[in-house]
RNA sequence: GGGAACGUCGUCUAGCUUGGUAUGAUACUAGUCUGGGGGACUAGUGGUCGCAGGUUCAAAUCCUGCCGUUCCCA
């Protein structure tokens, strides 16, 4: 087979979506399963997956959040509670209508999201203002019906995520912990995934159906189009009456309690391979890599052997004594080379190439997988690989940051918007807040407000649309 | 929401027009030689041709429906 078949055939540049797929799979990060818009995940997938849970749980247990779990299954009648929230969700909803041949009472929903479930539940618990705040954090996964345009990790019928939800005594400390949840978001993104995010408030049409507002941090990807990566929503008390969420205040006055909710889902998974793979396939990020380094031993004779595969064990004890993540490639068989382009197409962030020649002049090859940089590195300086691994992560960040300021453009009037929009990207315009004007732009350039990004309310100008005064900047994108 | 293409061992594929026992490569298994960027040779394993009907003596091939995947356009 000629060598252009094994690995990623098509370029990230030409023709990306044929590319993401072939990533997902060849990186044996994710198989399609039998039902139609479900994927699985294989186990170098749930590998990221699990660093990035193990990030947050971390930071939400340092605000006082706890994990719980919820079934899977809402009836109706909850779910239709708040009417607005349910007319949003119904076109997507799975309903199971039968235990076997009988055909159940109340339609059983596989869960959307589960504010009404959680709700129903923290009226019960809720009592006075003692109970208060509740931080409850669910790992689970949502349910809704995607028929068209499925991709993996971006548009799945079923997906990871967490969702939170959280009750308070206050609006204002309801309206605090959005931001928390928020500024967590982001710095894990940032830090772990090394993806540059932009927050602030999503417009009233784009809003989370049934919160009274909806913050929201966004990405642009390689191909200009939006990612949403996470939302954390105000919710006010527009579940808490409905669902009777009361407590007792040091007043004894009853109360309707203030709420939030958010979520994150395995669509960061897929905003981290479109932002950092290439034409070789996979780049991970270190901190969330499930191998950081992996060594590819060479050799012909047996005495070779023995002498480089010591030398290998050395390294893995002495890096895994720095909770470095290695693993030695000792299959025979396969050539080094093969090796080589094998775990770059799994995006293993180091590699380190050791043989006879090497040992002799006291030193090992390394790769970096990010810029495909190859090295020496002496012996005596194999312990600062940890400090290399911290360089690489920051570096991905960085032209992760580059890259997305290169598709930020600055847009003044409707025609070069539309001119320009073909082309992709973020487009700061300025916008009158008028509805109206959104949905023709949506319409008629097919890109919608992605984010109202906080603290750039300073400056006056005017609606990229109709030409009022405006101090609203958001940015406008056509999305995934 | 509208349109198009595709589905044959794990993967890629020939065969389909004009019906007659399924083609090749790669991967996999074993062995020998190899080994610093996708190695070579030899032998072997592996497929109810996406599923269900229909036409026919006979269907991967023709017809109908379904399922799945992908792409393009609102």
């Amino acid at each position: 087979m000629s060598k252009e078949k094994i690995g990623i055939t098509v370029s990230k540049k030409n023709d990306f979506s044929e590319w993401y797929t072939q990533v997902v799979l060849k990186a044996k990060l994710a198989d399609y399963a039998p039902v139609k818009g479900l994927i699985v995940l294989r186990p170098d997938g749930y590998s990221i997956w699990e660093a990035l849970k193990n990030s947050f749980d971390k930071k939400f247990a340092k605000n006082g959040i706890r994990n719980g779990f919820l079934p899977v299954l809402i009836p109706e009648s909850l779910l239709g509670k708040e009417k607005k929230h349910f007319a949003g969700f119904n076109p997507e909803v799975f309903w199971v209508t039968h235990s076997g041949e009988n055909e159940v009472g109340d339609r059983l929903a596989l869960r959307p999201t589960s504010e009404t479930l959680a709700y129903t539940l923290y009226s019960k618990w809720i009592k006075s203002w003692r109970d208060l705040p509740l931080k409850i954090n669910f790992w689970n996964t949502a349910l809704r019906a995607e028929i068209k345009a499925t991709k993996p990790f971006l548009r799945t019928s079923e997906f990871l995520w967490q969702e939170g939800h959280t009750v308070h005594a206050t609006e204002e400390e309801a309206k605090k912990e959005v931001i928390k949840i928020l500024d967590i978001y982001k710095n894990t993104v940032e830090e772990e995934l090394a993806i540059p995010v932009i927050t602030g408030e999503k417009s009233e049409k784009e809003k989370f159906v049934g919160a009274v507002y909806t913050t929201t941090m966004e990405s642009i990807m390689p191909d200009g189009k939006a990612l949403q990566m996470g939302t954390s929503h105000f919710l006010g008390q527009n579940f808490s009456k409905p669902f009777e969420v009361k407590f007792a205040d040091k007043d004894n006055v009853e109360h309707f309690a203030w709420q939030t909710s958010w979520g994150v889902s395995w669509r960061l998974i897929g905003a981290m391979i479109m932002v950092h793979g290439d034409d070789k396939g996979l780049v991970l990020p270190p901190k969330v890599a499930p191998i950081q380094v992996v060594i590819v031993p060479i050799y012909n004779s047996e005495e070779d052997k023995r002498q480089v595969l010591d030398k290998a064990e050395e390294i893995k004890k002495l890096l895994e004594s720095k909770l470095i993540r290695i693993h030695i490639d000792d299959r025979n068989e396969i050539s080094p080379g093969y090796k080589f382009n094998d775990w770059e197409m799994k995006g293993i962030p180091l590699r380190i190439e050791i043989g006879p020649k090497d040992i002799q002049k006291q030193k090992v090859v390394l790769a970096k997988r990010h810029n495909r940089e190859k090295f020496d590195l002496m012996f005596e300086n194999i312990g600062k690989i940890d400090l290399i691994l911290d360089e690489i992560q920051s570096k991905m960040l960085d032209s992760a940051r580059k890259q997305a300021q290169e598709n930020t453009f600055d847009i003044f009037n409707y025609s070069d918007f539309k001119e320009k929009i073909g082309k992709g990207g973020f487009f700061k315009a300025y916008w009158c807040g008028n509805q109206e004007c959104e949905d023709t732009i949506k319409e008629e350039t097919g890109a919608d407000i992605r984010v109202i990004e906080f603290g750039k309310e300073n400056n006056t100008g005017k609606c990229v649309y109709c030409n009022e005064q405006s101090t609203k900047m958001p940015l406008f994108a056509r999305g995934y």
